[in-house]
DNA sequence: TTCATATCCTACAAAGTTAGTAGGATTTAT
DNA sequence: ATAAATCCTACTAACTTTGTAGGATATGAA
């Protein structure tokens, strides 16, 4: 399961990419039109600024902007900023790897079966950008 | 991310699948062996057992078999069982679906890609049983 | 310059989940 | 009887999730 949080992120850059014609948009209107509690989505947002996915105008006349194209900015990446790694198991994330202590990964039987579902996974991920998701019907 | 303990319980149906040749397994033993917390385990065989996918026999000479052949037993029937959804959305679970109040399901345009990730996931721990893992190399 | 309106920042907190531990009660083969 | 196993309830520390509170700061416009 993803996180509430990743899943307002998501929500929230198609908001963006949908509705900004050049044009800053705003935490307010987000949070109104997607019910995500605007404190939250504050700091959601602030994070995706952090972490080069959008830029942000202070002051009057503010907002959030996508620093790319929304053909450039991958649903894996996202997900990575919010919740971390993509794969079931730390031994077989690729960019969150780490040991399990507890098994010896040189003989360990299910971790071929969860690179397996990782691969498919980021295939989807990392293959689907925000500009794809906001062509659906 | 699936949690420690339902890696811990395919650890131990992968144990015991494979070495249970009609006898009972300690969970001393699977604790032993797997590196395993002995009380934790206690709880996670106890569990398999009331849902159907272990037998045990208690006083000495006890311990827990498998209730079906390894090779009827899939890999996605015990992660619902120890985690719960396997779906990375609560609208796109099979078996444990939830409606995400906040949004509309109708519109919502990122429900299919989770869909398409949960139907590649579904079809490899839904094929993939106790014993193809244990023939791995 | 002042004001309204944005984002920015830190701190906190309630609730839920995870990963166990403690201490025995019960059953069974010998 | 006894040793050895599972069974059961309760508890707990740490962490994560899902927020909320209260302002500080920046900016455009009047």
């Amino acid at each position: 399961m993803i996180s509430k949080k990743c899943k307002y992120a998501l929500k929230a850059l198609l908001y963006i990419s949908k509705n900004s014609g050049g044009k800053a948009i705003l935490t307010s209107s987000i949070a109104r039109d997607e019910n995500i509690p605007r404190k939250f989505l504050e700091s959601i947002l602030r994070s995706l600024r952090n972490n080069q996915i959008l830029i942000s105008k202070r002051g009057k006349e503010g907002g959030f902007f996508l620093l790319r194209d929304p053909k450039d900015i991958y649903i894996v990446e996202i997900m990575r900023i919010m919740d971390g790694p993509v794969a079931m198991l730390p031994c077989v994330s690729l960019n969150y790897y780490q040991s399990c202590e507890e098994c010896d990964e040189k003989s360990c039987t299910i971790k071929g079966m969860f690179e397996s579902i990782r691969d498919k996974t980021l295939d989807i991920l990392g293959n689907t950008s925000l500009h794809d998701l906001n062509q659906k019907p």
